[in-house]
DNA sequence: CCAATATTCAACCAAGTGGTTGACAATCAG
DNA sequence: CTGATTGTCAACCACTTGGTTGAATATTGG
């Protein structure tokens, strides 16, 4: 698998199961345990899953006592984001906009991100 | 691999190649041996790459005479960007706006998600 | 028809993925 | 200290991925 950030990012999303942990994440941190619970699998499983996401940098691991919480880390997802904003154009109503949103991002002017 | 729609998708676009290929095509439709000549692989991976974004729905082929021409098709990627809606607001404005957000999912409060 | 061009197919390979199980480590509760 | 709880690690397995090469197919130009 390629190792350049956004491939990790994308990668770690094409599961299913992450995407429901980092759904679970968005409503506040959780320990491992806690993220297992809803998912038909080993323990084990789910805590490779969870290593897929942390090394995407989408989540972080914080120890205490015997528990591992995992807090949601939104950066990689805003990387994603960015990386949407070149081809969101392309199903908006016309590229009269998509030429206005490129050119406010040109200027470091948001006030067109949705 | 998961088959769902957003794990194809999300699949489909972890690998720099087959993202390269779709900026290119951003740019309007291209032949299966114009997409490959920048990349340093033969035109059978190319091929591969172009069949993984075309199961993904990111790629519509048609075909003229001996050429196969590929278009860009933005479903996916809308989809991509309505799931990314949920996230959003985790890195938009400033952290203050985080925090009322975070406090109102944490009330179960969802006004805020998006 | 023939030869060249464009693309796919099939077989193969090394490496990676997503799951399992069982052993291990760390920490708390009593 | 002991036992229970929480989580990771290591080995294993079947399957997928991303690449190769060589043969096959489709179509055109002459």
């Amino acid at each position: 698998m390629a190792t350049d950030p956004l491939s990790l990012t994308f990668a770690a999303l094409a599961d299913p199961t992450r995407r429901a942990i980092l759904s679970r994440l968005a409503n506040g941190q959780a320990s491992v345990g806690e993220l297992a619970m809803p998912h038909d699998m080993s323990l084990a499983a789910v805590s490779k899953h969870i290593k897929v996401l942390e090394t995407a940098g989408l989540i972080r691991r914080e120890k205490d006592a015997q528990y591992r919480y995992c807090q949601l880390q939104a950066g990689p997802l805003k990387d994603l984001d960015g990386w949407m904003a070149a081809y969101r154009g392309l199903w908006r109503d016309n590229l009269d906009q998509l030429d206005t949103y490129l050119a406010d991002m040109q200027r470091g002017d948001d006030t067109n991100k949705q």
